[in-house]
DNA sequence: CGAAGTATTGATGTACTTCAACGCCTGTGG
DNA sequence: CCACAGGCGTTGAAGTACATCAATACTTCG
């Protein structure tokens, strides 16, 4: 099974797809003139590498500036009063870090990196003063954070109504289908988080994510292989996740 | 126990704290002059009074306003792809409605009015328009969908980690400082939802609801009579949320 | 090679659900 | 006015999905 492995995560250059940055690549069918990216170029000016198992920010740093993630892999998580904690996302290549810290002005979660990984520093004064000039790059801007608000309330339905095994499969296709877009293999996943993570983000334990993984592998819908994942057969995997397959 | 039921919910008119909407009320200590709330106020001008039962959007429904609650209560809720309902929230005065449609320009949710209500509308291509003129109602806006992916994910935390007394009390909790910082009674809460809204929206059944809030009032946290609560021990509600009190 | 972190699997425990019965309240129609 | 139905809430008994505890294997790294 080591060819999983080996094929998962093309760790090629993305450099062809967004030349300064994730966001600018988020912006550019927005009718943005070559006017306008040139400002969007002087205030997204700094890059920052963060090296596996370290922090971009941790609870209560002063909120300054958003990150975009051009390369590697975050995760976000959060320490409730008694220490036990919660991942709130996972974060990759042409995601933002930071959306929740604009109200209060302070990080309210720990952004560590799983990978070794590189962000865009976009400064959010001199951002938000460019907004005010570019309505398109407003409009864009306002439904990134619409978009996060709807991501962090399907998790909350996940997290409400469904089982264990929906929810790994609803983990599952949501990966599938985020690298998908950013041009990876939709069907070979190199997890880049523990199963302690995963089920922290699912609100489970590791064992029982353990387990749904072997159960998924005997019952032919995924190749298991440590954090080398294959999907097999996504349409059951969706069915799954949709409900029409009921115990 | 009436004289719970009688005392919760002064339910006067709250015109006397913002004389158009609940959006201008939370824009005036932004150091807005009178024109800018002129301006303001040309954009909001609608208002839309939504009767007990009846909804204010529902799932699908194109998306072309903000609705800031002034008076009344609403559920927010989805439906999963086998028909079961996920709650994702309660909004009532001062709170805004349809901040998850921005992004796809459809809501996602169905908002129902629980209590009779009464609306702002507040028409989002003009709004957006109008924040590109000032400055500090535009960051005022980005701290608003900031605070509310910050409410998600405190949600989420709740559902990932919590245990059902934990949950119920979180909830309290969250009702009585949103109501006290709308001058209502912070310990006296006429709940406007059912048992088993509340079950929803914490991720329990109805019973399980049922049940802890028995526990609580054997414990003397609350005096509890039906829809009618009374906080009596808010030290150690917030005791038991912040995981002081383990079993 | 040994040590430490990570993953799998089994046995047992438990928090919550499910099923069911009953009481309370409100409204409606005879 | 009372009878009765339907919605909502409470409480008990039994069932289950997941957690916890524990043993073992794998993987990585000094």
């Amino acid at each position: 099974m080591n060819d999983i492995a080996a094929a998962a995560l093309p760790h090629e250059d993305v450099k062809k797809r967004c030349s300064t940055c994730s966001l600018r690549h988020l912006c550019l069918p927005l009718g943005l003139d070559q006017d306008d990216i040139k400002r969007l170029d002087e205030v997204i000016t700094q890059r920052r590498k963060v090296s596996a198992g370290q922090h971009l920010f941790r609870v209560g740093d002063a909120f300054r500036s958003l990150a975009a993630v051009r390369a590697g892999f975050f995760k976000v998580y959060e320490l409730g009063a008694d220490g036990r904690e919660q991942v709130t996302g996972f974060q990759t290549e042409g995601e933002l870090l930071g959306l929740d810290a604009i109200s209060g002005g302070v990080h309210r979660g720990n952004a560590l990196a799983l990978v070794d990984a590189e962000v865009c520093v976009i400064p959010f004064d001199r951002f938000e003063d460019l907004l005010t000039g570019l309505p398109g790059l407003q409009r864009r801007f306002h439904a990134i954070l619409s978009a996060s608000i709807v991501t962090s309330q399907t998790l909350m339905m996940m997290l409400g109504t469904m089982r264990a095994e929906h929810r790994l499969a609803a983990f599952l296709l949501d990966l599938s289908t985020r690298l998908g877009a950013r041009g990876r293999s939709p069907t070979l996943l190199q997890l880049p988080m523990s199963r302690e993570d995963i089920g922290n983000y699912l609100g489970l334990k590791l064992e029982t994510v353990s387990r749904v993984f072997s159960q998924f592998r005997r019952e032919g819908l995924v190749a298991v292989a440590g954090r080398a994942i294959e999907i097999l057969d996504i349409d059951r995997l969706r069915a799954l996740v949709s409900g029409v397959l009921r115990r």
